[in-house]
DNA sequence: GTATATTATCTAACGAATTCGACAATCGAA
DNA sequence: TTCGATTGTCGAATTCGTTAGATAATATAC
């Protein structure tokens, strides 16, 4: 009767998740600041985001002189690569060639990003 | 105070906008049953996200023969390249060589597949 | 023509996600 | 040392997303 724990990391998850792979273990007070810039928030709701965060093993803490120290325990990597494969399920039935003629159909790509392209598949032709 | 709208289709969304984009205008009843196979839904639950889907304009209803038919507002063409976009923008800072590579490392590409790749890129190429 | 199935609306429940106030403990500086 | 700032916990409010029951109207089958 009710919605299901979504499988990755939500909007403001990804936030801390990201200032946090940009700046490694950070205290609660320290990530409040860093994400001021793109999100206002208290003090108290970042510490509520970071205790479920916590309980969904996206980041982990540890006491150091005093206060805590949050640092990711998922990588960015990762993180990334699930995501995108999951919208490439669900939008392009789990091609990736169709979701990157999609990418390449609505993006303006310079030259210098078309041949590191091209490199790119070469090198995944190398491969066969 | 809380959450913000998604400015993309559900997953549930997702998920009747694709069985309407490929089997064209459908009563609430269709809708369930072509839905059955992924998702148990009851005819009410049904209803009731087409309803909010029509608050959205993700779809609109035509009374036709005493019922109902529902047919997209959003072409999958359009709502596909949103997604990606906005997750390009969210998890590669936009760029879209940056979330292709990573596609490409993180699929397993064949021959075929890279050959349309490469084919898509050069045409790419020629429009600079 | 009446029983059954389908269609449609309205209401409600519940968990997830987001945000913060109240309050207590602890730290640092004057 | 005391007083303001920082840190941390708890509970609560609010909205969204998902699911379906109660109920009524309408169509369909026999």
């Amino acid at each position: 009767m009710a919605r299901n724990v979504s499988k990755h990391p939500t909007e403001l998850e990804l936030g801390v998740l990201q200032v946090l792979w940009e700046a490694g273990p950070l205290t609660g007070g320290q990530i409040r600041d860093a994400l001021a810039a793109r999100r206002k928030l208290t003090y108290q709701s970042v510490m509520t985001i970071l205790g479920i965060m916590e309980n969904k093993n996206y980041v982990r803490r540890k006491k150091n002189a005093g206060r805590f120290e949050y640092r990711a325990r998922v990588t960015q990597q990762t993180t990334s690569r699930r995501m995108l494969q999951d919208l490439v399920d669900r939008l392009f039935g789990g091609s990736a060639t169709a979701a990157m003629i999609n990418l390449l159909e609505s993006s303006d790509l310079s030259e210098d990003e078309l041949n590191q392209l091209r490199h790119e598949v070469e090198r995944n032709r190398g491969e066969n």
